[in-house]
DNA sequence: TCACAAATATACTAAAAAGTATATTTTATC
DNA sequence: GATAAAATATACTTTTTAGTATATTTGTGA
């Protein structure tokens, strides 16, 4: 079982996870997460360190989360097209998002691009593993015989969830989800092309 | 010409435009754009009424210069084919951005998300604009006989977009501009299929 | 080139945010 | 259920950032 402290610190960390999503991590201050958490000073700064060791282990949360939840999605699939087709739809509604606020992995990279050289990591660790991941999926359609040879995987990987990402920031700025639906739907087709 | 104030004026949100793409709105602040621009605040505050107005004419400056930036690059292409592979190509170098930082289009869109509405909407307003050329132009191309009507344009214009933006910060937080080059060349093959 | 208004600099105040010292409460173990 | 240690609350200080009042300088038209 959890000690008392453990969970606190881990209901900090999840109640902050949305907070830093939708506001970014120099948007998002001390105050609103003890606000959020009905917590005090003391409390939060006997779990952590400072903002900068909060902000971290925030991102971290909220990478793990939504990695762990796509991974749950695309298992679900049956055949690997089946697994592509899983990782599309997860990204079907661009205004309730798992986390929200958008994608954490893309609201994350954005802001971290020149600050943040630690998190920067860390985002840079779980987008190539995203990669690899979607990478190897897609091998192994073409090895068992899904797809043809004609597919490259390294690429369809990059252009899938660069796509659909793109997508998510697009279709919420714009407040419309329509853009993104043609999108799933022509990577599908895009996919399908490959099938034998 | 231009008076001294307007040409100051202009020299602080030029100066400014490269700190708010890469550190971000709220990451961004006063002291900065003073550092930069070795000025004092007495000056800035002449020129702006505060953060906010700062904030709003720095962004307003960013998505001019991209937009027309693209504009000119789209421009150059001779037939519509070569204007789209114009476009793709403005985004090859994922690391020297035309504003350093990345796009400044998606950078704010990202950010704006559920703060800032008075800017959310002027970024929507850009997106919606360069999707509507972007449509306009491969429409156009079919019309001329340069594609055929097996090209949505509307879902093709989103695509080219959403993957190219969402490609340059994958890019940029990995730090390998490979995966852009594969996906514009993806792209380009994907335009191709479609000409007659 | 003088005058004066516009532009800019200086030196402050105000507000917001982070961080800390210490008191109080709670939890878990004996 | 008493107690010590851990967890949390309170009440501060410090730092950072935004904003302002006023002095000084500079550009520009008469």
């Amino acid at each position: 079982m959890l000690t008392k402290a453990e969970r606190t610190k881990q209901f900090i960390l999840e109640t902050a996870v949305p907070i830093y999503n939708e506001k970014g991590i120099a948007g998002a201050n001390i105050d609103d997460v003890l606000e959020a958490t009905k917590l005090t000073k003391g409390c939060l700064y006997g779990h952590f360190e400072g903002k900068d060791d909060l902000s971290e282990q925030v991102i971290d949360l909220a990478l793990k989360m939504v990695s762990d939840k796509i991974r749950a999605e695309v298992y679900k699939g049956k055949t690997i097209k089946g697994k592509i087709f899983a990782f599309l739809d997860f990204y079907k509604n661009p205004f309730e998002t798992y986390i929200s606020g958008g994608c954490p992995i893309f609201n994350t990279a954005v802001q971290v691009d020149d600050n943040y050289p630690f998190i920067k990591e860390k985002v840079a660790k779980v987008i190539k593993m995203g990669q690899q991941e979607l990478t190897a999926l897609l091998q192994e359609g073409i090895n068992n015989g899904e797809f043809s040879e004609t597919l490259d995987p390294v690429v369809f990987a990059f252009k899938l969830v660069a796509s659909v990402e793109g997508g998510i920031v697009m279709c919420r700025v714009m407040e419309t989800a329509k853009p993104m639906h043609g999108l799933i739907k022509s990577l599908k087709m895009e996919l399908e092309q490959h099938i034998v």
